[in-house]
DNA sequence: ATTCTCACCTGTTAGC
DNA sequence: TGCTAACAGGTGAGAA
């Protein structure tokens, strides 16, 4: 649909009037719409942004700032987001592009991928799972998810895992984010899929919002903790560090 | 070079 | 009840 009207503060979008949207593309947590000029939009939802489609009379929220109208359709695209961490730019080929700074894509990593790529780093490994540069498309609620499941503390340095458990790890991402994406998400409070309804992964979460209830495995309570600078959830039970393992204090 | 902390925003909730 | 501080799904600039 073509693009006929859009409210948008940002002057470098004025140039999405007359465009036509052709596909979406994902890349990490970048969502790419290529348009049927050949531009390409980079959009990024960060903590509280959201994609919305809705009728024309929808119900005007606080937080959106961005509405686009078609050509041919009733329908309006908002982009509303409460803490304006979200981006909206136009990709460049130059180098400084945020695509081109991404590491390998988390959904299609593999045991030894993923183990080559923690052997390079003396991180705790949830850093290393949350740095985009190195493994892009693992948010905080995954990581705590994906390292429950594969039993690894948060804070084991990661050139101390070995490969068994780094394949443990891999596929527990795979698994994680496909089941994930298959639920639409999870969702706390804000977020929400483009027709409004919320994720509802957040059933299946097994440690990340748990602290203080019961491991399903083990029965020990949940902790959290801070690694990486943010706030991380771990059965210390089910996720024992090695022996002499170097501990970080958090 | 690598790793950590804080700032970016607004709203909600825990704590006093 | 009311005020304040801490915290929240992410990232990147600047400090250490």
């Amino acid at each position: 649909m073509v693009i006929n009207h859009l409210r948008v503060r940002e002057p470098r979008l004025q140039r999405l009037r007359g465009e036509t949207f052709d596909h979406f593309e994902r890349r990490g947590k970048f969502i790419i719409a290529r348009m049927r000029s050949g531009a390409q939009l980079l959009i990024h939802l960060r903590m509280s942004g959201r994609i919305l489609i809705r009728d024309k009379d929808y119900r005007k929220g606080k937080h959106d700032h961005l509405r686009l109208t078609f050509a041919g359709t009733d329908k309006v695209l908002i982009f509303r987001d409460l803490r304006k961490f979200g981006r909206w730019e136009w990709a460049s080929s130059r180098s400084d592009s945020p695509l081109k700074k991404l590491g390998i894509e988390a959904t299609e990593t593999t045991g030894r991928i993923l183990f080559n790529l923690l052997q390079e780093s003396r991180r705790p490994v949830k850093a290393l799972l949350l740095d985009q540069t190195q493994i892009a498309g693992i948010g905080n609620i995954y990581a705590d998810e994906a390292l429950y499941r594969s039993r690894i503390h948060p804070l084991q340095l990661s050139h101390t895992i070995d490969l068994r458990k780094a394949s443990l790890l891999a596929s527990a991402i795979r698994q994680i984010l496909r089941s994930a994406i298959d639920k639409m998400g999870t969702t706390f409070d804000t977020y929400s899929g483009v027709n409004g309804s919320p994720g509802r992964f957040a059933r299946y979460l097994k440690v990340y919002g748990r602290e203080g209830l019961d491991c399903r495995r083990c029965g020990t309570a949940i902790v959290k903790i801070r690694a990486a600078g943010r706030g991380t959830h771990l059965c210390t039970r089910c996720q024992p560090l090695p022996r002499n393992h170097q501990r970080k204090v958090a």
